[in-house]
DNA sequence: TTGAAAGCGCTAACAA
DNA sequence: TTGTTAGCGCTTTCAA
């Protein structure tokens, strides 16, 4: 069996079943030049008798203009992750634009190769590189600058036009809340990090640098859940910590766990706070206490910037937000 | 400012700058025909210097295969869409496509269509519809017969080929586990059926009425967790509820904690259980008794599929997959 | 208001 | 082994 489909119409058929021009079905498919209201009336017609569909592949050829945006990230699924791409997709889709995703699953040469030649093959009008992590920005070097790129991050960076997040801000300001609240230092789980450091763990940094507070070598989780139990168990151990600030919420419901398996409570005996405000952190026992990030907002807005330079419009090279503080039950005074 | 960037060389450049034809350039492109080793380096290098690119669209245009496979999904941060997704995009990668995403928000017409005319407007190979929902569902019956598509689901049904989860079995065998345990009868909270009734839904009535017990009106949740939590909190309130059955694993943390906050405490005053085991459901407390589906496998073979159609090789017309039983601490006997 | 002609960048057929 | 000639399906001149 296979291709014995009859093939789609194409153009030519609807003018010939009309009894018009080629051009002229061009013109009333785009709206563009005036054509007769009787002949635009046939056209239509024909177009929906024969279910017409143009050729997206010749549009994109004779116009230039592509309606394919394609986004480059480490993964899809994890929580930041998938929510901005949702931010590029439905302010990509209302301006009509469809997106691409493409995964980096790893910094080495090949695998970032192998994915942007992929995407290059692809008649794409522009870019959006999610540089949360190595991959992307692995990534980002690779490209072409002959394509218009916006990237998404953590931290300002200089390079091509980037939507950030003020992270090293918020968190400065969440493990402040914790000194604030008695403990004498914080201990830091972080996750890949885009970088020798990213914006969570500079800002941990600075808080406790602020104080004079000691740091404490940070411990490092992959992205899943389970490596922030197992570092929960080591956590559970050492006595002398009494405060985890946790490079993101899935981690910290981990080392919750981790904890909690190693006997200790939270946050009677050890406090922990997580990052994003992910949708499960308010359900879980105890609600978490973490910084709320708008990713979806990020990711239009990198779109925004993207539908700009495609128009020809002058950017500016950073678009932050500062994400907020969002304190509820999973950090306490230390035990006296 | 804006276009002022260098147009990019097309393959006429490369020619032009090795000396040769045009269809030569093609010939060492495509690795096709023979072409002397000499003039096969001389354009090599130009390709390499002038950073050529092949452009996509013309390639689509003469080729008639487009190297592009569309998604459509109801949404595309909920844990099994996105694990879903990744499947497809994993697989989709390695075969040398790209995956383009367009989520359709919700079943009306207006929203429908313009999804479905956005995708049709990019060159695309082949179709991949998450029917898990009635966006999804909707969005299947728009779409022209022409282009070959695979649906992915929890149930079996007619139509495209589709590769399936056996929701209704593993569904029904939570149930009966619940029902083994003592519990008279199951409550369940159900996410957004793609149609009147899904195979989790299926599943539980099956079982109960395995052993002739009650069938209670079931509550709607949203794919929110924070859905769940309201249903959990009416359900404290319900001295003859022992044993909630979930539509999903996030569901299922909102409805403890909806209980937990109406007094109740899981498992020693009413079981829960969730559908999925979502990563985070091990790192609960307590940790979830739920089914393990595998939707990343899913989307690869819902892509494995697709690509056969594209190969001209007859297709089966259903994968499916059976789920598995996870359990763990969050049911247990009822109190006598 | 319309059609004829040209051409987008590439590959496929056909000679040479 | 290579170049010449034709298109792919559409839009864009340019005349009429």
């Amino acid at each position: 069996m296979g291709n014995n489909a009859p093939k789609p119409p194409v153009i030519s058929d609807v003018a010939r079943a009309a009894g018009v021009s080629v051009p002229t079905v061009s013109r009333v498919l785009n709206g563009a030049a005036y054509v007769s209201d009787e002949k635009r009336l046939k056209v239509l017609q024909a177009i929906e008798e024969l279910q017409f569909r143009p050729s997206a592949a010749a549009r994109a050829l004779v116009q230039r203009q592509p309606k394919l945006i394609a986004v480059i990230a480490g993964n899809t699924s994890q929580y930041g992750y998938a929510e901005t791409i949702r931010g590029v997709e439905e302010s990509a889709r209302a301006a009509g634009y469809t997106v691409s995703i493409t995964v980096v699953e790893s910094a080495d040469d090949e695998t970032v190769e192998r994915a942007v030649a992929l995407i290059l093959e692809q008649p794409i009008a522009g870019l959006v590189v999610l540089k949360f992590d190595p991959p992307g920005v692995a990534a980002l070097h690779r490209l072409p600058k002959s394509i218009p790129t916006v990237s998404v991050s953590g931290v300002r960076e200089t390079g091509v036009p980037q939507a950030v997040l003020a992270e090293a801000d918020a968190a400065e300001e969440l493990v402040g809340y914790l000194l604030g609240l008695g403990h004498r230092t914080v201990h830091h789980v972080r996750v890949p990090p885009s970088r020798k450091e990213d914006g969570r763990t500079t800002g941990w940094r600075r808080a406790l640098a602020a104080v004079g507070a000691d740091v404490p070598e940070p411990f490092d989780a992959t992205w899943e859940p389970e490596s922030g139990r197992l570092i929960g168990r080591e956590l559970a151990d050492r006595s002398e910590v009494t405060a985890v600030f946790c490079g993101n919420d899935e981690i910290a419901m981990g080392v919750i766990r981790g904890l909690a398996e190693g006997g200790k409570r939270v946050p009677d005996d050890v406090s922990v706070v997580g990052f994003d405000d992910h949708p499960l952190a308010r359900m879980w026992s105890p609600p978490l206490t973490t910084v709320n990030q708008d990713f979806a907002e990020l990711g239009a807005r990198a779109f925004g910037m993207l539908e700009g330079i495609l128009g020809g419009k002058r950017v500016r090279k950073f678009s932050s937000e500062r994400p907020t503080l969002v304190i509820r039950e999973s950090a306490a005074a230390p035990r006296s």
